[in-house]
DNA sequence: CACCATACTAGGGTTTACCCTGACTTTTAA
DNA sequence: TTAAAAGTCAGGGTAAACCCTAGTATGGTG
Protein backbone atom coordinates (compact mmCIF):
# COMPACT_ATOMS: atom_id res chain seq x y z
CA UNK A 1 0.00 0.00 0.00
CA UNK A 2 1.19 3.37 -0.79
CA UNK A 3 1.01 6.21 1.94
CA UNK A 4 -0.84 9.46 0.61
CA UNK A 5 -0.81 12.54 2.49
CA UNK A 6 -2.67 16.07 1.00
CA UNK A 7 -2.18 19.21 1.81
CA UNK A 8 -4.55 21.93 0.55
CA UNK A 9 -6.84 24.58 1.94
CA UNK A 10 -9.46 24.32 -0.21
CA UNK A 11 -11.81 21.41 1.76
CA UNK A 12 -13.14 20.79 -1.69
CA UNK A 13 -10.33 19.75 -3.05
CA UNK A 14 -9.42 17.94 -0.36
CA UNK A 15 -12.24 15.70 -0.10
CA UNK A 16 -12.75 15.50 -4.06
CA UNK A 17 -8.56 13.63 -3.75
CA UNK A 18 -9.84 11.65 -0.82
CA UNK A 19 -12.73 10.47 -3.07
CA UNK A 20 -10.89 9.56 -6.51
CA UNK A 21 -8.65 7.26 -3.61
CA UNK A 22 -10.72 5.97 -1.57
CA UNK A 23 -11.98 3.20 -3.04
CA UNK A 24 -8.35 2.48 -4.68
CA UNK A 25 -6.50 -1.16 -3.60
CA UNK A 26 -3.11 0.41 -3.42
CA UNK A 27 -3.13 3.36 -1.81
CA UNK A 28 -4.11 4.73 1.43
CA UNK A 29 -5.00 7.99 2.49
CA UNK A 30 -2.88 8.07 5.78
CA UNK A 31 -3.71 12.10 6.53
CA UNK A 32 -4.67 15.58 5.63
CA UNK A 33 -4.01 18.79 6.01
CA UNK A 34 -5.25 22.11 6.11
CA UNK A 35 -2.22 24.45 6.34
CA UNK A 36 1.11 24.61 5.71
CA UNK A 37 1.51 24.80 9.18
CA UNK A 38 -0.01 21.99 10.30
CA UNK A 39 2.07 20.10 7.80
CA UNK A 40 5.51 20.75 9.04
CA UNK A 41 4.28 19.92 12.97
CA UNK A 42 2.61 16.86 11.90
CA UNK A 43 4.16 15.30 9.35
CA UNK A 44 6.84 13.75 11.51
CA UNK A 45 4.51 11.30 13.11
CA UNK A 46 3.28 9.49 10.76
CA UNK A 47 5.45 10.20 7.42
CA UNK A 48 3.72 8.83 3.96
CA UNK A 49 5.15 7.76 1.03
CA UNK A 50 3.62 10.57 -1.70
CA UNK A 51 2.02 13.73 -0.69
CA UNK A 52 0.35 16.01 -2.42
CA UNK A 53 1.16 19.68 -1.55
CA UNK A 54 -0.63 22.72 -3.28
CA UNK A 55 1.66 25.62 -3.92
CA UNK A 56 -1.10 28.52 -3.46
CA UNK A 57 -0.98 27.83 0.31
CA UNK A 58 -2.45 30.75 2.59
CA UNK A 59 0.17 30.68 5.14
CA UNK A 60 3.36 30.35 2.84
CA UNK A 61 5.41 29.61 0.24
CA UNK A 62 4.65 25.99 -1.31
CA UNK A 63 8.12 26.02 -2.91
CA UNK A 64 9.90 26.69 0.04
CA UNK A 65 8.21 24.01 2.16
CA UNK A 66 8.56 21.69 -0.89
CA UNK A 67 12.42 22.27 -0.70
CA UNK A 68 12.12 21.93 3.14
CA UNK A 69 10.39 18.83 3.03
CA UNK A 70 12.76 17.40 0.74
CA UNK A 71 15.58 18.49 2.46
CA UNK A 72 14.30 16.78 5.49
CA UNK A 73 13.00 13.41 3.96
CA UNK A 74 14.74 12.56 0.82
CA UNK A 75 12.47 9.46 0.71
CA UNK A 76 9.48 11.57 0.70
CA UNK A 77 7.96 11.83 -3.18
CA UNK A 78 6.17 15.13 -3.32
CA UNK A 79 3.48 15.97 -6.18
CA UNK A 80 2.37 19.89 -6.66
CA UNK A 81 -0.83 20.68 -7.06
CA UNK A 82 -1.95 23.91 -8.40
CA UNK A 83 -4.69 25.30 -10.75
CA UNK A 84 -2.01 27.56 -13.04
CA UNK A 85 0.33 26.24 -15.94
CA UNK A 86 2.67 28.32 -15.51
CA UNK A 87 5.77 26.73 -16.10
CA UNK A 88 7.90 29.00 -13.95
CA UNK A 89 6.30 27.82 -10.92
CA UNK A 90 6.54 23.92 -12.03
CA UNK A 91 9.79 24.22 -12.89
CA UNK A 92 10.66 25.83 -9.91
CA UNK A 93 8.77 23.17 -7.64
CA UNK A 94 10.54 20.48 -10.03
CA UNK A 95 14.02 22.20 -8.97
CA UNK A 96 13.16 22.01 -5.29
CA UNK A 97 12.82 18.68 -4.70
CA UNK A 98 8.96 17.92 -6.21
CA UNK A 99 8.41 14.11 -8.63
CA UNK A 100 5.50 15.56 -10.15
CA UNK A 101 3.08 18.53 -10.93
CA UNK A 102 -0.52 18.33 -11.05
CA UNK A 103 -3.59 20.51 -12.51
CA UNK A 104 -6.41 20.90 -10.02
CA UNK A 105 -8.34 19.46 -13.34
CA UNK A 106 -7.00 16.04 -12.87
CA UNK A 107 -9.25 13.17 -13.06
CA UNK A 108 -9.21 10.12 -10.96
CA UNK A 109 -6.84 8.07 -13.27
CA UNK A 110 -4.39 10.44 -14.16
CA UNK A 111 -3.90 10.95 -10.04
CA UNK A 112 -3.42 7.43 -9.38
CA UNK A 113 -1.16 7.23 -12.19
CA UNK A 114 0.97 9.94 -11.13
CA UNK A 115 0.93 8.61 -7.58
CA UNK A 116 2.43 5.29 -8.88
CA UNK A 117 4.75 6.95 -11.05
CA UNK A 118 6.16 9.01 -8.33
CA UNK A 119 6.44 6.50 -5.82
CA UNK A 120 8.77 4.09 -8.12
CA UNK A 121 11.03 6.98 -8.15
CA UNK A 122 10.22 8.56 -11.42
CA UNK A 123 8.88 11.90 -12.13
CA UNK A 124 5.00 12.52 -13.55
CA UNK A 125 4.06 14.99 -15.27
CA UNK A 126 0.73 15.40 -17.45
CA UNK A 127 1.24 15.04 -21.04
CA UNK A 128 -0.07 19.11 -21.48
CA UNK A 129 2.59 20.16 -19.16
CA UNK A 130 5.21 18.29 -20.96
CA UNK A 131 4.35 19.87 -24.40
CA UNK A 132 4.26 23.33 -22.56
CA UNK A 133 8.09 22.30 -21.12
CA UNK A 134 9.15 21.12 -24.20
CA UNK A 135 7.78 23.80 -26.11
CA UNK A 136 9.73 26.35 -24.47
CA UNK A 137 12.69 24.69 -23.86
CA UNK A 138 12.60 24.61 -27.88
CA UNK A 139 12.32 28.54 -27.94
CA UNK A 140 8.54 28.87 -27.71
CA UNK A 141 7.90 30.79 -25.14
CA UNK A 142 3.75 30.13 -24.08
CA UNK A 143 2.80 33.55 -23.86
CA UNK A 144 -0.94 33.36 -22.73
CA UNK A 145 -0.45 32.30 -19.31
CA UNK A 146 3.56 33.82 -18.76
CA UNK A 147 4.01 34.86 -15.30
CA UNK A 148 7.19 37.00 -15.08
CA UNK A 149 9.31 35.85 -11.93
CA UNK A 150 9.96 39.54 -10.11
CA UNK A 151 12.47 40.19 -7.65
CA UNK A 152 11.80 41.21 -4.16
CA UNK A 153 12.50 44.61 -4.80
CA UNK A 154 10.03 45.06 -7.89
CA UNK A 155 7.43 43.52 -6.18
CA UNK A 156 8.02 45.70 -3.18
CA UNK A 157 7.83 48.57 -5.56
CA UNK A 158 5.08 47.17 -7.64
CA UNK A 159 2.82 46.85 -4.31
CA UNK A 160 3.48 50.73 -3.10
CA UNK A 161 2.42 51.86 -6.81
CA UNK A 162 -0.45 50.00 -6.37
CA UNK A 163 -1.22 51.86 -3.43
CA UNK A 164 -0.70 55.31 -5.09
CA UNK A 165 2.56 56.29 -3.50
CA UNK A 166 4.80 58.34 -5.69
CA UNK A 167 8.39 57.19 -7.00
CA UNK A 168 9.97 59.79 -4.17
CA UNK A 169 7.60 57.96 -1.34
CA UNK A 170 8.41 54.70 -2.42
CA UNK A 171 11.69 55.78 -2.38
CA UNK A 172 11.64 57.06 1.20
CA UNK A 173 9.88 53.96 2.39
CA UNK A 174 12.61 51.96 0.84
CA UNK A 175 15.24 54.09 1.88
CA UNK A 176 16.38 54.02 -1.50
CA UNK A 177 17.06 56.93 -4.49
CA UNK A 178 13.89 57.65 -6.50
CA UNK A 179 16.11 56.81 -9.83
CA UNK A 180 16.09 53.58 -8.13
CA UNK A 181 12.63 53.32 -7.93
CA UNK A 182 12.39 54.25 -11.45
CA UNK A 183 14.62 51.52 -12.31
CA UNK A 184 12.69 49.10 -10.87
CA UNK A 185 9.74 50.38 -12.20
CA UNK A 186 11.29 50.53 -15.64
CA UNK A 187 12.29 46.63 -15.54
CA UNK A 188 8.68 46.21 -14.00
CA UNK A 189 6.96 48.15 -17.40
CA UNK A 190 9.85 45.63 -19.29
CA UNK A 191 8.66 42.31 -17.43
CA UNK A 192 5.01 42.61 -17.48
CA UNK A 193 5.08 44.22 -21.66
CA UNK A 194 2.87 46.89 -20.90
CA UNK A 195 3.83 50.74 -21.32
CA UNK A 196 2.95 52.65 -18.32
CA UNK A 197 1.26 52.88 -14.87
CA UNK A 198 -2.27 51.98 -16.19
CA UNK A 199 -1.38 48.89 -17.72
CA UNK A 200 1.24 47.78 -14.89
CA UNK A 201 -1.27 47.72 -12.23
CA UNK A 202 -4.27 46.35 -14.63
CA UNK A 203 -1.52 43.15 -16.14
CA UNK A 204 -0.73 42.79 -12.61
CA UNK A 205 -3.97 42.13 -10.75
CA UNK A 206 -4.48 39.97 -14.23
CA UNK A 207 -1.83 37.70 -13.25
CA UNK A 208 -2.18 37.91 -9.27
CA UNK A 209 0.91 39.33 -8.72
CA UNK A 210 -0.85 41.92 -6.01
CA UNK A 211 -3.00 39.01 -4.49
CA UNK B 1 -35.26 17.13 -3.18
CA UNK B 2 -33.15 20.53 -4.44
CA UNK B 3 -31.73 19.79 -7.49
CA UNK B 4 -27.97 21.04 -7.69
CA UNK B 5 -26.13 21.44 -10.47
CA UNK B 6 -22.33 22.28 -10.43
CA UNK B 7 -20.48 24.27 -12.70
CA UNK B 8 -16.31 23.83 -12.53
CA UNK B 9 -13.21 22.98 -14.85
CA UNK B 10 -11.57 21.72 -11.73
CA UNK B 11 -12.34 18.22 -11.59
CA UNK B 12 -11.05 17.37 -7.90
CA UNK B 13 -13.43 20.49 -6.97
CA UNK B 14 -16.25 18.88 -8.53
CA UNK B 15 -15.70 15.54 -6.89
CA UNK B 16 -15.50 17.08 -3.56
CA UNK B 17 -18.83 18.71 -3.57
CA UNK B 18 -20.55 15.85 -5.08
CA UNK B 19 -18.60 13.84 -2.36
CA UNK B 20 -19.99 16.10 0.30
CA UNK B 21 -23.57 16.24 -1.05
CA UNK B 22 -24.03 12.72 -2.44
CA UNK B 23 -25.65 11.06 1.65
CA UNK B 24 -27.86 14.18 1.83
CA UNK B 25 -31.21 13.28 1.11
CA UNK B 26 -32.54 16.87 0.21
CA UNK B 27 -30.13 17.18 -1.82
CA UNK B 28 -29.47 15.86 -5.50
CA UNK B 29 -26.65 16.72 -8.15
CA UNK B 30 -28.96 16.44 -11.47
CA UNK B 31 -25.84 17.61 -13.81
CA UNK B 32 -21.71 18.61 -13.37
CA UNK B 33 -20.21 20.51 -16.17
CA UNK B 34 -16.58 21.13 -16.47
CA UNK B 35 -17.03 24.35 -18.82
CA UNK B 36 -19.37 27.54 -19.34
CA UNK B 37 -20.10 26.65 -22.80
CA UNK B 38 -21.03 23.06 -21.75
CA UNK B 39 -23.08 24.73 -19.08
CA UNK B 40 -25.22 26.96 -21.64
CA UNK B 41 -25.79 24.40 -24.08
CA UNK B 42 -27.15 21.56 -21.79
CA UNK B 43 -28.95 23.68 -18.83
CA UNK B 44 -31.96 23.89 -20.41
CA UNK B 45 -32.64 19.92 -20.47
CA UNK B 46 -32.77 19.65 -16.96
CA UNK B 47 -32.76 22.66 -15.61
CA UNK B 48 -31.80 22.64 -11.21
CA UNK B 49 -32.53 24.67 -8.74
CA UNK B 50 -29.18 25.49 -7.12
CA UNK B 51 -26.90 26.12 -9.81
CA UNK B 52 -22.67 26.06 -8.21
CA UNK B 53 -20.91 28.14 -10.49
CA UNK B 54 -16.90 28.78 -10.53
CA UNK B 55 -16.12 32.54 -11.50
CA UNK B 56 -13.01 31.94 -12.62
CA UNK B 57 -13.85 29.74 -15.58
CA UNK B 58 -11.06 28.99 -18.41
CA UNK B 59 -13.64 29.86 -21.06
CA UNK B 60 -15.00 32.98 -20.36
CA UNK B 61 -16.16 35.51 -17.21
CA UNK B 62 -18.37 34.05 -14.87
CA UNK B 63 -19.99 37.10 -13.79
CA UNK B 64 -21.29 37.51 -17.36
CA UNK B 65 -22.28 33.72 -17.39
CA UNK B 66 -24.16 34.56 -14.05
CA UNK B 67 -26.15 37.37 -15.19
CA UNK B 68 -27.08 35.42 -18.71
CA UNK B 69 -28.71 32.65 -16.45
CA UNK B 70 -30.56 34.71 -14.08
CA UNK B 71 -31.66 36.96 -16.95
CA UNK B 72 -32.80 33.71 -18.77
CA UNK B 73 -33.80 31.69 -15.89
CA UNK B 74 -35.04 34.16 -12.86
CA UNK B 75 -36.01 31.04 -11.04
CA UNK B 76 -32.54 29.72 -10.66
CA UNK B 77 -30.78 30.14 -7.61
CA UNK B 78 -26.80 30.82 -8.60
CA UNK B 79 -24.33 30.38 -6.12
CA UNK B 80 -20.73 31.39 -6.71
CA UNK B 81 -17.57 29.65 -6.43
CA UNK B 82 -14.56 31.04 -6.00
CA UNK B 83 -11.01 30.98 -4.30
CA UNK B 84 -10.49 34.29 -3.52
CA UNK B 85 -12.65 36.87 -1.10
CA UNK B 86 -11.84 40.31 -3.15
CA UNK B 87 -15.09 41.97 -2.71
CA UNK B 88 -15.03 43.39 -5.70
CA UNK B 89 -16.12 40.27 -7.33
CA UNK B 90 -18.36 39.13 -4.56
CA UNK B 91 -20.35 42.45 -5.31
CA UNK B 92 -20.14 42.06 -8.63
CA UNK B 93 -21.91 38.61 -8.59
CA UNK B 94 -24.52 39.69 -6.30
CA UNK B 95 -25.17 42.73 -8.27
CA UNK B 96 -25.72 40.51 -11.43
CA UNK B 97 -28.10 38.25 -10.16
CA UNK B 98 -26.31 35.30 -7.70
CA UNK B 99 -27.67 34.58 -4.61
CA UNK B 100 -24.87 33.70 -2.73
CA UNK B 101 -21.17 33.11 -2.68
CA UNK B 102 -18.96 30.05 -1.40
CA UNK B 103 -15.29 29.86 -1.05
CA UNK B 104 -13.72 27.02 -2.18
CA UNK B 105 -12.81 26.05 1.18
CA UNK B 106 -16.36 25.41 2.66
CA UNK B 107 -16.64 22.49 4.59
CA UNK B 108 -20.35 20.30 4.19
CA UNK B 109 -22.19 22.16 6.87
CA UNK B 110 -21.95 25.19 5.60
CA UNK B 111 -22.27 24.08 1.61
CA UNK B 112 -25.50 22.37 2.36
CA UNK B 113 -26.84 25.47 4.28
CA UNK B 114 -25.97 27.44 1.77
CA UNK B 115 -27.70 25.72 -1.20
CA UNK B 116 -31.09 25.27 1.28
CA UNK B 117 -30.71 28.74 2.38
CA UNK B 118 -30.79 30.35 -1.36
CA UNK B 119 -33.05 27.32 -2.11
CA UNK B 120 -35.82 29.37 0.02
CA UNK B 121 -34.75 32.20 -2.37
CA UNK B 122 -32.76 34.36 0.51
CA UNK B 123 -29.32 35.48 -0.03
CA UNK B 124 -26.32 33.28 2.14
CA UNK B 125 -23.33 34.70 2.25
CA UNK B 126 -20.00 33.05 4.55
CA UNK B 127 -19.77 34.26 8.17
CA UNK B 128 -15.93 35.66 7.10
CA UNK B 129 -17.49 37.46 3.74
CA UNK B 130 -19.92 39.29 5.44
CA UNK B 131 -17.54 40.29 8.25
CA UNK B 132 -15.19 42.06 5.26
CA UNK B 133 -18.54 43.43 3.54
CA UNK B 134 -19.37 44.92 6.87
CA UNK B 135 -16.08 46.15 8.26
CA UNK B 136 -15.52 47.96 4.47
CA UNK B 137 -18.90 49.75 4.63
CA UNK B 138 -18.40 50.73 8.86
CA UNK B 139 -15.00 51.38 7.88
CA UNK B 140 -16.14 53.94 4.99
CA UNK B 141 -19.32 53.84 4.02
CA UNK B 142 -19.35 56.52 1.51
CA UNK B 143 -16.35 55.53 -0.17
CA UNK B 144 -15.61 51.97 -0.36
CA UNK B 145 -19.29 50.50 -0.60
CA UNK B 146 -20.06 53.28 -2.89
CA UNK B 147 -20.01 52.57 -6.45
CA UNK B 148 -19.90 56.05 -8.44
CA UNK B 149 -21.85 56.33 -11.54
CA UNK B 150 -20.20 57.24 -14.27
CA UNK B 151 -20.68 59.13 -17.18
CA UNK B 152 -20.48 58.33 -20.59
CA UNK B 153 -17.86 59.85 -21.43
CA UNK B 154 -15.80 58.93 -18.09
CA UNK B 155 -16.58 55.59 -18.87
CA UNK B 156 -15.17 55.88 -22.47
CA UNK B 157 -11.53 57.41 -20.94
CA UNK B 158 -11.53 54.91 -18.52
CA UNK B 159 -11.73 52.14 -20.58
CA UNK B 160 -8.96 53.43 -23.07
CA UNK B 161 -6.75 54.58 -20.03
CA UNK B 162 -6.95 51.09 -18.80
CA UNK B 163 -5.83 49.81 -22.68
CA UNK B 164 -2.36 52.01 -21.74
CA UNK B 165 -3.49 54.87 -23.98
CA UNK B 166 -2.32 57.84 -23.41
CA UNK B 167 -4.06 61.34 -23.46
CA UNK B 168 -2.86 62.23 -26.41
CA UNK B 169 -4.11 59.20 -28.27
CA UNK B 170 -7.35 58.99 -25.79
CA UNK B 171 -7.92 62.92 -27.55
CA UNK B 172 -7.24 61.70 -31.42
CA UNK B 173 -9.85 58.52 -30.77
CA UNK B 174 -12.88 60.57 -28.83
CA UNK B 175 -12.08 63.49 -31.54
CA UNK B 176 -11.56 65.90 -28.30
CA UNK B 177 -8.58 67.46 -26.77
CA UNK B 178 -6.46 66.28 -24.65
CA UNK B 179 -6.94 68.99 -21.69
CA UNK B 180 -10.67 67.49 -22.27
CA UNK B 181 -9.54 64.00 -22.06
CA UNK B 182 -7.47 65.47 -18.76
CA UNK B 183 -11.04 66.49 -17.40
CA UNK B 184 -12.35 63.69 -18.06
CA UNK B 185 -9.26 61.62 -16.01
CA UNK B 186 -9.56 64.41 -13.22
CA UNK B 187 -13.14 63.41 -12.47
CA UNK B 188 -12.45 59.87 -12.50
CA UNK B 189 -9.74 60.49 -10.02
CA UNK B 190 -12.49 62.04 -7.90
CA UNK B 191 -14.75 59.90 -8.07
CA UNK B 192 -13.14 56.98 -7.41
CA UNK B 193 -11.34 58.61 -4.65
CA UNK B 194 -7.66 57.90 -5.82
CA UNK B 195 -4.33 59.84 -6.32
CA UNK B 196 -3.72 58.78 -9.58
CA UNK B 197 -3.43 56.21 -12.50
CA UNK B 198 -2.16 53.13 -10.84
CA UNK B 199 -5.27 53.99 -7.83
CA UNK B 200 -7.48 54.71 -10.82
CA UNK B 201 -7.28 50.97 -12.56
CA UNK B 202 -7.01 49.25 -9.11
CA UNK B 203 -10.12 50.48 -7.81
CA UNK B 204 -11.60 50.19 -10.83
CA UNK B 205 -11.13 47.15 -11.57
CA UNK B 206 -11.66 46.58 -7.77
CA UNK B 207 -15.54 48.11 -8.17
CA UNK B 208 -16.43 46.39 -11.54
CA UNK B 209 -15.88 49.24 -13.73
CA UNK B 210 -14.07 47.66 -16.21
CA UNK B 211 -15.64 44.22 -16.29
C1' DC C 1 -40.00 79.04 -22.09
C1' DA C 2 -36.60 79.84 -18.77
C1' DC C 3 -33.88 77.74 -15.45
C1' DC C 4 -30.59 74.89 -13.30
C1' DA C 5 -27.77 71.03 -12.78
C1' DT C 6 -24.76 68.26 -15.11
C1' DA C 7 -21.80 66.95 -18.68
C1' DC C 8 -18.48 68.30 -21.85
C1' DT C 9 -15.10 71.14 -23.20
C1' DA C 10 -10.49 73.43 -22.68
C1' DG C 11 -6.59 76.78 -21.05
C1' DG C 12 -2.11 77.57 -18.25
C1' DG C 13 1.04 75.89 -14.97
C1' DT C 14 3.21 72.27 -12.06
C1' DT C 15 4.46 67.75 -10.87
C1' DT C 16 5.38 63.15 -11.91
C1' DA C 17 6.35 59.46 -14.90
C1' DC C 18 8.95 57.51 -18.55
C1' DC C 19 13.22 56.56 -21.45
C1' DC C 20 18.13 55.67 -22.43
C1' DT C 21 22.49 55.10 -21.09
C1' DG C 22 26.03 53.86 -18.10
C1' DA C 23 28.44 52.48 -13.84
C1' DC C 24 29.35 50.38 -9.51
C1' DT C 25 28.47 46.96 -5.62
C1' DT C 26 26.22 42.95 -3.77
C1' DT C 27 24.05 38.67 -4.10
C1' DT C 28 23.12 34.40 -6.26
C1' DA C 29 23.79 30.48 -9.25
C1' DA C 30 26.67 27.38 -12.00
C1' DT D 1 35.64 30.80 -8.37
C1' DT D 2 33.64 32.96 -12.04
C1' DA D 3 29.72 34.49 -14.47
C1' DA D 4 25.19 36.20 -14.17
C1' DA D 5 21.58 38.54 -12.00
C1' DA D 6 19.91 41.88 -8.75
C1' DG D 7 20.25 46.15 -6.55
C1' DT D 8 21.98 50.64 -6.37
C1' DC D 9 22.48 55.46 -8.30
C1' DA D 10 23.15 59.34 -11.80
C1' DG D 11 22.31 62.72 -15.79
C1' DG D 12 19.67 64.58 -19.11
C1' DG D 13 16.04 64.71 -21.36
C1' DT D 14 10.93 64.04 -23.29
C1' DA D 15 6.41 62.89 -22.52
C1' DA D 16 2.67 62.34 -19.82
C1' DA D 17 -0.08 63.05 -15.89
C1' DC D 18 -2.04 66.01 -12.53
C1' DC D 19 -4.17 70.49 -10.56
C1' DC D 20 -7.03 74.57 -10.76
C1' DT D 21 -10.13 77.27 -13.07
C1' DA D 22 -13.75 78.28 -16.20
C1' DG D 23 -16.54 78.75 -20.52
C1' DT D 24 -19.98 76.20 -23.37
C1' DA D 25 -23.53 72.81 -24.53
C1' DT D 26 -27.45 69.92 -23.09
C1' DG D 27 -31.17 67.72 -21.10
C1' DG D 28 -34.64 67.60 -17.76
C1' DT D 29 -37.95 70.35 -14.76
C1' DG D 30 -40.91 73.98 -12.85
Amino acid sequence: MIKVAICDDHTMVLRGIETMLEDSDIITICATYNFGKQLIAEIDKNLPNVLLLDINLPDGNGIELCKELTKKHPELAIIGLSNYSETGFIKNMLRNGAKGYLLKNTDKQELILAITTVHKGETYLPRNIQDILLNESIGNPSQITFIPKLTRRETEVLHLVAKEHTNLEIADLLFISTKTVESHRNNLIQKLGVRNTAGLIRVALEKGLLG
